[in-house]
DNA sequence: AGTATCGTTTAGAAATTTCTAAACGTTCCG
DNA sequence: CGGAACGTTTAGAAATTTCTAAACGATACT
Protein backbone atom coordinates (compact mmCIF):
# COMPACT_ATOMS: atom_id res chain seq x y z
CA UNK A 1 0.00 0.00 0.00
CA UNK A 2 2.03 2.86 -1.28
CA UNK A 3 -0.25 4.64 -3.61
CA UNK A 4 -3.56 5.31 -2.00
CA UNK A 5 -5.92 2.60 -2.96
CA UNK A 6 -8.87 3.35 -5.10
CA UNK A 7 -12.04 1.87 -3.79
CA UNK A 8 -14.99 1.18 -5.93
CA UNK A 9 -17.68 3.80 -5.72
CA UNK A 10 -21.19 2.40 -5.69
CA UNK A 11 -23.31 3.99 -8.33
CA UNK A 12 -26.53 5.20 -6.82
CA UNK A 13 -29.55 3.12 -7.63
CA UNK A 14 -31.16 5.17 -10.36
CA UNK A 15 -34.68 5.52 -9.02
CA UNK A 16 -36.82 4.75 -6.02
CA UNK A 17 -35.26 6.68 -3.18
CA UNK A 18 -37.48 5.09 -0.60
CA UNK A 19 -36.66 5.77 3.05
CA UNK A 20 -35.43 2.23 3.41
CA UNK A 21 -33.00 2.69 0.58
CA UNK A 22 -31.69 5.90 2.04
CA UNK A 23 -30.92 4.31 5.37
CA UNK A 24 -29.48 1.33 3.60
CA UNK A 25 -27.20 3.55 1.60
CA UNK A 26 -25.88 5.41 4.60
CA UNK A 27 -25.12 2.23 6.47
CA UNK A 28 -23.46 0.62 3.48
CA UNK A 29 -21.21 3.57 3.01
CA UNK A 30 -20.29 3.53 6.66
CA UNK A 31 -19.56 -0.17 6.57
CA UNK A 32 -17.38 0.10 3.50
CA UNK A 33 -15.50 2.98 5.03
CA UNK A 34 -14.68 0.87 8.03
CA UNK A 35 -13.40 -1.75 5.64
CA UNK A 36 -11.06 0.80 4.17
CA UNK A 37 -9.91 1.89 7.61
CA UNK A 38 -9.27 -1.66 8.72
CA UNK A 39 -7.20 -2.27 5.64
CA UNK A 40 -5.29 0.93 6.27
CA UNK A 41 -4.40 -0.25 9.73
CA UNK A 42 -3.09 -3.57 8.56
CA UNK A 43 -6.13 -5.68 9.22
CA UNK A 44 -8.25 -6.75 6.36
CA UNK A 45 -11.25 -5.11 4.86
CA UNK A 46 -13.73 -7.74 5.85
CA UNK A 47 -12.79 -7.36 9.48
CA UNK A 48 -13.64 -3.71 9.30
CA UNK A 49 -16.87 -4.25 7.47
CA UNK A 50 -17.84 -6.97 9.88
CA UNK A 51 -17.26 -4.67 12.77
CA UNK A 52 -19.31 -2.04 10.98
CA UNK A 53 -22.26 -4.34 10.57
CA UNK A 54 -22.26 -5.20 14.24
CA UNK A 55 -21.64 -1.64 15.28
CA UNK A 56 -24.76 -0.57 13.44
CA UNK A 57 -26.90 -3.36 14.69
CA UNK A 58 -29.10 -2.80 17.72
CA UNK A 59 -29.02 -6.48 18.49
CA UNK A 60 -26.41 -9.20 18.31
CA UNK A 61 -26.13 -11.01 15.01
CA UNK A 62 -25.58 -14.61 14.10
CA UNK A 63 -22.95 -15.76 11.68
CA UNK A 64 -25.63 -16.47 9.13
CA UNK A 65 -26.99 -12.96 9.37
CA UNK A 66 -23.58 -11.42 8.91
CA UNK A 67 -22.89 -13.61 5.91
CA UNK A 68 -26.10 -12.34 4.42
CA UNK A 69 -25.49 -8.67 5.11
CA UNK A 70 -21.96 -8.71 3.81
CA UNK A 71 -22.55 -11.11 0.99
CA UNK A 72 -19.52 -13.14 1.93
CA UNK A 73 -18.95 -16.80 2.64
CA UNK A 74 -19.50 -18.59 5.92
CA UNK A 75 -15.89 -19.65 6.27
CA UNK A 76 -14.59 -16.21 5.60
CA UNK A 77 -16.86 -14.59 8.12
CA UNK A 78 -16.05 -17.27 10.63
CA UNK A 79 -12.33 -16.66 10.64
CA UNK A 80 -12.64 -12.90 10.51
CA UNK A 81 -15.12 -12.67 13.31
CA UNK A 82 -12.78 -14.68 15.47
CA UNK A 83 -9.98 -12.33 14.64
CA UNK A 84 -12.13 -9.44 15.72
CA UNK A 85 -12.92 -11.26 18.90
CA UNK A 86 -9.27 -11.89 19.53
CA UNK A 87 -8.62 -8.16 19.41
CA UNK A 88 -11.54 -7.46 21.70
CA UNK A 89 -13.40 -5.54 19.04
CA UNK A 90 -16.33 -7.86 19.17
CA UNK A 91 -17.73 -10.15 21.76
CA UNK A 92 -19.83 -13.23 21.78
CA UNK A 93 -23.23 -13.04 23.37
CA UNK A 94 -24.82 -16.10 24.83
CA UNK A 95 -28.47 -16.78 24.39
CA UNK A 96 -30.12 -19.64 26.10
CA UNK A 97 -33.00 -21.47 24.64
CA UNK A 98 -33.09 -23.92 21.82
CA UNK A 99 -31.09 -21.59 19.62
CA UNK A 100 -27.52 -22.82 19.54
CA UNK A 101 -26.18 -20.25 17.13
CA UNK A 102 -23.35 -17.92 18.16
CA UNK A 103 -24.29 -14.30 18.40
CA UNK A 104 -21.87 -11.43 18.30
CA UNK A 105 -22.05 -7.79 19.21
CA UNK A 106 -19.61 -4.95 18.73
CA UNK A 107 -17.52 -3.70 21.59
CA UNK A 108 -18.69 -0.11 21.81
CA UNK A 109 -15.97 0.98 24.17
CA UNK A 110 -13.71 1.42 21.23
CA UNK A 111 -10.99 3.08 23.18
CA UNK A 112 -10.54 -0.04 25.22
CA UNK A 113 -10.22 -2.13 22.09
CA UNK A 114 -7.72 0.26 20.59
CA UNK A 115 -5.75 0.12 23.77
CA UNK A 116 -5.46 -3.61 23.45
CA UNK A 117 -4.31 -3.36 19.87
CA UNK A 118 -1.73 -0.74 20.74
CA UNK A 119 -0.48 -2.80 23.59
CA UNK A 120 -0.39 -6.16 21.90
CA UNK A 121 0.40 -5.29 18.34
CA UNK A 122 2.00 -1.90 17.91
CA UNK A 123 3.95 -1.98 21.11
CA UNK A 124 5.20 -5.45 20.49
CA UNK A 125 6.56 -4.20 17.23
CA UNK A 126 8.32 -1.20 18.70
CA UNK A 127 9.81 -3.17 21.55
CA UNK A 128 11.11 -5.77 19.20
CA UNK A 129 12.89 -3.08 17.22
CA UNK A 130 14.27 -1.45 20.34
CA UNK A 131 15.50 -4.76 21.60
CA UNK A 132 17.30 -5.44 18.38
CA UNK A 133 18.80 -1.97 18.32
CA UNK A 134 20.02 -2.37 21.87
CA UNK A 135 21.80 -5.53 20.92
CA UNK A 136 23.38 -3.97 17.89
CA UNK A 137 24.44 -0.87 19.75
CA UNK A 138 26.14 -2.72 22.55
CA UNK A 139 27.77 -5.03 20.07
CA UNK A 140 29.07 -2.10 18.10
CA UNK A 141 30.37 -0.40 21.20
CA UNK A 142 32.39 -3.42 22.11
CA UNK A 143 33.55 -3.72 18.56
CA UNK A 144 34.59 -0.11 18.37
CA UNK A 145 36.82 -0.50 21.41
CA UNK A 146 38.45 -3.71 20.27
CA UNK A 147 39.19 -2.49 16.78
CA UNK A 148 41.08 0.29 15.13
CA UNK A 149 41.21 2.15 11.88
CA UNK A 150 38.52 2.21 9.26
CA UNK A 151 36.59 -0.61 10.85
CA UNK A 152 36.30 1.20 14.13
CA UNK A 153 35.31 4.35 12.35
CA UNK A 154 32.57 2.56 10.52
CA UNK A 155 31.34 1.07 13.75
CA UNK A 156 31.20 4.52 15.31
CA UNK A 157 29.25 5.81 12.39
CA UNK A 158 26.75 2.95 12.61
CA UNK A 159 26.50 3.56 16.33
CA UNK A 160 25.54 7.14 15.85
CA UNK A 161 22.92 6.37 13.26
CA UNK A 162 21.39 3.53 15.19
CA UNK A 163 21.28 5.64 18.27
CA UNK A 164 19.09 8.11 16.39
CA UNK A 165 16.66 5.43 15.48
CA UNK A 166 16.69 3.97 18.92
CA UNK A 167 15.58 7.29 20.31
CA UNK A 168 12.84 7.50 17.76
CA UNK A 169 11.49 4.09 18.56
CA UNK A 170 11.79 4.69 22.24
CA UNK A 171 9.74 7.78 21.87
CA UNK A 172 7.19 5.86 19.84
CA UNK A 173 7.00 3.26 22.52
CA UNK A 174 6.50 5.94 25.13
CA UNK A 175 3.76 7.47 23.05
CA UNK A 176 1.98 4.15 22.78
CA UNK A 177 2.32 3.62 26.47
CA UNK A 178 0.80 6.99 27.18
CA UNK A 179 -2.09 6.22 24.90
CA UNK A 180 -2.74 2.99 26.69
CA UNK A 181 -2.21 4.31 30.19
CA UNK A 182 -3.83 7.65 29.63
CA UNK A 183 -0.77 9.82 30.12
CA UNK A 184 0.32 13.01 28.47
CA UNK A 185 2.66 13.72 25.64
CA UNK A 186 4.36 16.87 24.49
CA UNK A 187 5.35 16.54 20.89
CA UNK A 188 7.36 19.72 21.02
CA UNK A 189 10.04 18.27 23.24
CA UNK A 190 9.56 14.95 21.56
CA UNK A 191 10.69 16.12 18.19
CA UNK A 192 13.70 17.78 19.76
CA UNK A 193 14.58 14.51 21.45
CA UNK A 194 14.29 12.43 18.39
CA UNK A 195 15.95 14.58 15.84
CA UNK A 196 19.49 15.10 16.83
CA UNK A 197 20.59 15.44 13.25
CA UNK A 198 24.16 16.21 14.17
CA UNK A 199 24.52 15.26 10.61
CA UNK A 200 27.86 13.77 10.76
CA UNK A 201 28.06 12.27 7.28
CA UNK A 202 31.82 12.08 7.47
CA UNK A 203 33.43 12.25 4.09
CA UNK A 204 36.51 10.63 5.50
CA UNK A 205 34.85 7.29 5.88
CA UNK A 206 35.17 5.20 2.79
CA UNK A 207 32.75 2.52 1.91
CA UNK B 1 -1.65 -8.81 8.24
CA UNK B 2 -3.60 -10.15 11.11
CA UNK B 3 -1.40 -12.75 12.57
CA UNK B 4 2.07 -11.44 13.15
CA UNK B 5 4.19 -12.30 10.20
CA UNK B 6 7.03 -14.68 10.57
CA UNK B 7 10.20 -13.47 9.01
CA UNK B 8 12.95 -15.72 7.93
CA UNK B 9 15.79 -15.91 10.39
CA UNK B 10 19.18 -15.92 8.75
CA UNK B 11 21.23 -18.82 9.88
CA UNK B 12 24.59 -17.60 11.09
CA UNK B 13 27.44 -18.33 8.77
CA UNK B 14 29.02 -21.35 10.41
CA UNK B 15 32.62 -20.21 10.73
CA UNK B 16 34.89 -17.27 10.16
CA UNK B 17 33.64 -14.52 12.43
CA UNK B 18 35.93 -11.94 10.92
CA UNK B 19 35.39 -8.32 11.93
CA UNK B 20 33.96 -7.58 8.50
CA UNK B 21 31.42 -10.32 8.90
CA UNK B 22 30.38 -9.03 12.28
CA UNK B 23 29.74 -5.55 11.00
CA UNK B 24 28.01 -6.98 7.99
CA UNK B 25 25.73 -9.02 10.18
CA UNK B 26 24.71 -6.11 12.35
CA UNK B 27 23.90 -3.94 9.38
CA UNK B 28 21.96 -6.68 7.64
CA UNK B 29 19.86 -7.27 10.67
CA UNK B 30 19.16 -3.59 10.98
CA UNK B 31 18.21 -3.33 7.34
CA UNK B 32 15.88 -6.28 7.49
CA UNK B 33 14.27 -4.89 10.60
CA UNK B 34 13.52 -1.68 8.79
CA UNK B 35 11.94 -3.78 6.09
CA UNK B 36 9.67 -5.32 8.64
CA UNK B 37 8.81 -1.94 10.08
CA UNK B 38 8.01 -0.49 6.67
CA UNK B 39 5.74 -3.38 5.96
CA UNK B 40 4.07 -2.93 9.31
CA UNK B 41 3.30 0.66 8.46
CA UNK B 42 1.74 -0.16 5.15
CA UNK B 43 4.70 0.50 2.91
CA UNK B 44 6.58 -2.36 1.47
CA UNK B 45 9.56 -4.17 2.81
CA UNK B 46 11.94 -3.09 0.11
CA UNK B 47 11.25 0.54 0.83
CA UNK B 48 12.29 0.01 4.40
CA UNK B 49 15.37 -1.94 3.51
CA UNK B 50 16.33 0.62 0.94
CA UNK B 51 16.05 3.35 3.50
CA UNK B 52 18.12 1.24 5.84
CA UNK B 53 20.91 0.86 3.33
CA UNK B 54 21.09 4.58 2.76
CA UNK B 55 20.73 5.35 6.44
CA UNK B 56 23.78 3.24 7.17
CA UNK B 57 25.84 4.62 4.35
CA UNK B 58 28.26 7.45 5.01
CA UNK B 59 28.00 8.53 1.42
CA UNK B 60 25.22 8.72 -1.15
CA UNK B 61 24.66 5.61 -3.19
CA UNK B 62 23.85 5.02 -6.81
CA UNK B 63 21.01 2.85 -7.97
CA UNK B 64 23.49 0.23 -9.05
CA UNK B 65 25.07 0.11 -5.61
CA UNK B 66 21.72 -0.28 -3.92
CA UNK B 67 20.73 -3.06 -6.29
CA UNK B 68 23.91 -4.82 -5.34
CA UNK B 69 23.55 -4.40 -1.59
CA UNK B 70 19.95 -5.50 -1.52
CA UNK B 71 20.24 -8.15 -4.15
CA UNK B 72 17.17 -6.89 -5.92
CA UNK B 73 16.44 -5.84 -9.48
CA UNK B 74 17.08 -2.47 -11.05
CA UNK B 75 13.44 -1.81 -11.86
CA UNK B 76 12.30 -2.71 -8.40
CA UNK B 77 14.81 -0.47 -6.72
CA UNK B 78 14.00 2.30 -9.15
CA UNK B 79 10.32 2.49 -8.30
CA UNK B 80 10.84 2.02 -4.61
CA UNK B 81 13.50 4.66 -4.30
CA UNK B 82 11.18 7.10 -5.97
CA UNK B 83 8.46 6.24 -3.53
CA UNK B 84 10.85 6.95 -0.72
CA UNK B 85 11.72 10.23 -2.32
CA UNK B 86 8.08 11.11 -2.66
CA UNK B 87 7.65 10.71 1.08
CA UNK B 88 10.72 12.77 1.77
CA UNK B 89 12.53 9.86 3.35
CA UNK B 90 15.33 10.02 0.87
CA UNK B 91 16.74 12.71 -1.29
CA UNK B 92 18.64 12.86 -4.49
CA UNK B 93 22.13 14.24 -4.38
CA UNK B 94 23.65 15.87 -7.41
CA UNK B 95 27.20 15.27 -8.35
CA UNK B 96 28.80 17.15 -11.14
CA UNK B 97 31.44 15.69 -13.27
CA UNK B 98 31.21 13.13 -15.99
CA UNK B 99 29.25 10.81 -13.71
CA UNK B 100 25.61 11.01 -14.71
CA UNK B 101 24.30 8.48 -12.26
CA UNK B 102 21.68 9.45 -9.66
CA UNK B 103 22.84 9.33 -6.10
CA UNK B 104 20.58 9.14 -3.09
CA UNK B 105 21.02 9.73 0.59
CA UNK B 106 18.73 9.16 3.56
CA UNK B 107 16.88 12.03 5.15
CA UNK B 108 18.28 11.87 8.66
CA UNK B 109 15.78 14.27 10.13
CA UNK B 110 13.37 11.43 10.47
CA UNK B 111 10.89 13.40 12.46
CA UNK B 112 10.37 15.70 9.52
CA UNK B 113 9.75 12.80 7.21
CA UNK B 114 7.31 11.24 9.63
CA UNK B 115 5.52 14.54 9.85
CA UNK B 116 5.01 14.54 6.15
CA UNK B 117 3.66 11.01 6.17
CA UNK B 118 1.30 11.79 9.02
CA UNK B 119 0.10 14.88 7.27
CA UNK B 120 -0.28 13.49 3.80
CA UNK B 121 -1.23 9.94 4.42
CA UNK B 122 -2.67 9.29 7.86
CA UNK B 123 -4.42 12.60 8.15
CA UNK B 124 -5.89 12.35 4.72
CA UNK B 125 -7.38 9.07 5.79
CA UNK B 126 -8.86 10.39 9.01
CA UNK B 127 -10.28 13.46 7.36
CA UNK B 128 -11.86 11.43 4.67
CA UNK B 129 -13.61 9.33 7.28
CA UNK B 130 -14.70 12.37 9.25
CA UNK B 131 -16.04 13.98 6.12
CA UNK B 132 -18.07 10.93 5.30
CA UNK B 133 -19.38 10.67 8.84
CA UNK B 134 -20.39 14.30 8.80
CA UNK B 135 -22.40 13.73 5.69
CA UNK B 136 -24.07 10.66 7.10
CA UNK B 137 -24.84 12.32 10.39
CA UNK B 138 -26.47 15.36 8.87
CA UNK B 139 -28.37 13.18 6.46
CA UNK B 140 -29.62 11.04 9.31
CA UNK B 141 -30.62 14.06 11.34
CA UNK B 142 -32.77 15.35 8.54
CA UNK B 143 -34.15 11.90 8.01
CA UNK B 144 -34.99 11.48 11.65
CA UNK B 145 -37.04 14.64 11.63
CA UNK B 146 -38.92 13.88 8.46
CA UNK B 147 -39.80 10.36 9.41
CA UNK B 148 -41.66 8.62 12.19
CA UNK B 149 -41.88 5.24 13.80
CA UNK B 150 -39.35 2.44 13.49
CA UNK B 151 -37.47 4.15 10.69
CA UNK B 152 -36.89 7.27 12.73
CA UNK B 153 -35.83 5.15 15.66
CA UNK B 154 -33.30 3.32 13.56
CA UNK B 155 -31.98 6.60 12.26
CA UNK B 156 -31.53 7.84 15.80
CA UNK B 157 -29.70 4.73 16.74
CA UNK B 158 -27.36 5.04 13.78
CA UNK B 159 -26.85 8.68 14.65
CA UNK B 160 -25.73 7.83 18.12
CA UNK B 161 -23.32 5.16 16.98
CA UNK B 162 -21.83 7.23 14.21
CA UNK B 163 -21.42 10.12 16.57
CA UNK B 164 -19.23 7.92 18.74
CA UNK B 165 -17.01 7.09 15.84
CA UNK B 166 -16.89 10.65 14.67
CA UNK B 167 -15.53 11.68 18.01
CA UNK B 168 -12.94 8.97 17.85
CA UNK B 169 -11.72 9.98 14.44
CA UNK B 170 -11.77 13.60 15.34
CA UNK B 171 -9.58 12.85 18.27
CA UNK B 172 -7.28 10.85 16.06
CA UNK B 173 -7.07 13.73 13.67
CA UNK B 174 -6.25 16.07 16.53
CA UNK B 175 -3.57 13.72 17.70
CA UNK B 176 -2.00 13.62 14.28
CA UNK B 177 -2.14 17.35 14.05
CA UNK B 178 -0.39 17.68 17.38
CA UNK B 179 2.30 15.33 16.26
CA UNK B 180 2.89 17.35 13.14
CA UNK B 181 2.64 20.75 14.78
CA UNK B 182 4.43 19.81 17.96
CA UNK B 183 1.53 20.27 20.34
CA UNK B 184 0.49 18.44 23.46
CA UNK B 185 -2.00 15.70 24.07
CA UNK B 186 -3.57 14.41 27.24
CA UNK B 187 -4.78 10.91 26.67
CA UNK B 188 -6.60 10.86 29.97
CA UNK B 189 -9.23 13.34 28.88
CA UNK B 190 -9.02 11.93 25.40
CA UNK B 191 -10.29 8.54 26.36
CA UNK B 192 -13.11 10.12 28.29
CA UNK B 193 -14.09 12.12 25.27
CA UNK B 194 -14.09 9.24 22.91
CA UNK B 195 -15.79 6.61 24.95
CA UNK B 196 -19.24 7.74 25.75
CA UNK B 197 -20.54 4.20 25.91
CA UNK B 198 -24.00 5.25 26.99
CA UNK B 199 -24.67 1.81 25.76
CA UNK B 200 -28.08 2.28 24.47
CA UNK B 201 -28.59 -1.02 22.68
CA UNK B 202 -32.32 -0.61 22.69
CA UNK B 203 -34.12 -3.89 22.70
CA UNK B 204 -37.18 -2.20 21.37
CA UNK B 205 -35.65 -1.58 17.97
CA UNK B 206 -36.28 -4.44 15.66
CA UNK B 207 -34.04 -5.18 12.77
C1' DA C 1 -29.48 -44.57 15.11
C1' DG C 2 -30.72 -40.91 11.73
C1' DT C 3 -31.02 -36.29 10.41
C1' DA C 4 -30.66 -31.32 10.64
C1' DT C 5 -28.13 -27.35 12.04
C1' DC C 6 -24.36 -25.20 13.61
C1' DG C 7 -19.19 -23.37 13.29
C1' DT C 8 -14.64 -24.76 11.72
C1' DT C 9 -11.26 -26.42 8.67
C1' DT C 10 -9.31 -27.18 4.30
C1' DA C 11 -8.03 -27.33 -0.63
C1' DG C 12 -7.59 -24.72 -3.95
C1' DA C 13 -9.53 -20.53 -6.88
C1' DA C 14 -9.25 -15.62 -7.44
C1' DA C 15 -7.28 -11.31 -6.65
C1' DT C 16 -3.65 -8.52 -5.39
C1' DT C 17 1.03 -7.28 -4.57
C1' DT C 18 5.77 -7.67 -5.36
C1' DC C 19 9.40 -8.69 -8.25
C1' DT C 20 12.34 -9.68 -12.45
C1' DA C 21 14.12 -9.50 -17.08
C1' DA C 22 14.00 -7.32 -21.05
C1' DA C 23 12.71 -3.53 -23.96
C1' DC C 24 12.98 1.20 -24.27
C1' DG C 25 14.26 6.21 -24.43
C1' DT C 26 17.83 9.49 -23.33
C1' DT C 27 22.24 11.34 -22.98
C1' DC C 28 26.91 11.32 -23.72
C1' DC C 29 31.04 10.32 -26.12
C1' DG C 30 33.80 8.23 -29.77
C1' DC D 1 26.17 7.69 -36.93
C1' DG D 2 27.03 3.78 -33.40
C1' DG D 3 27.48 2.21 -29.01
C1' DA D 4 27.79 2.51 -23.99
C1' DA D 5 25.75 3.79 -19.59
C1' DC D 6 22.10 5.36 -17.37
C1' DG D 7 16.99 5.26 -15.24
C1' DT D 8 12.25 4.04 -16.45
C1' DT D 9 8.57 1.33 -18.12
C1' DT D 10 6.32 -2.86 -19.07
C1' DA D 11 4.73 -7.67 -19.53
C1' DG D 12 4.26 -11.18 -17.15
C1' DA D 13 6.27 -14.52 -13.34
C1' DA D 14 6.25 -15.44 -8.49
C1' DA D 15 4.58 -14.87 -4.02
C1' DT D 16 1.18 -13.65 -0.90
C1' DT D 17 -3.37 -12.69 0.67
C1' DT D 18 -8.17 -13.16 0.50
C1' DC D 19 -11.99 -15.74 -0.50
C1' DT D 20 -15.24 -19.69 -1.65
C1' DA D 21 -17.30 -24.21 -1.69
C1' DA D 22 -17.30 -28.36 0.17
C1' DA D 23 -15.99 -31.62 3.66
C1' DC D 24 -16.07 -32.28 8.35
C1' DG D 25 -17.06 -32.82 13.34
C1' DA D 26 -19.96 -31.73 16.99
C1' DT D 27 -24.44 -31.18 19.08
C1' DA D 28 -29.34 -31.46 19.51
C1' DC D 29 -33.62 -33.22 18.38
C1' DT D 30 -36.74 -36.92 16.52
Amino acid sequence: MVDSKVYREWRNPPAEQTPERQLEEVTQRFINNLGRVADFFGFNALMGRLYGVLFLSPKPLSLEEMVEKLDSSKGNVSINIRNLERWGLVRQVYKWGKDRRDYYEAETDIWKAIGRILQERERKESQQMIESLNQSVSMLEKFSQQTEGDQAQMADFYLQRMETLRRLFQFGDQLLDSMVQGGEIDFGTASRLVDLDVDSSPDDILN
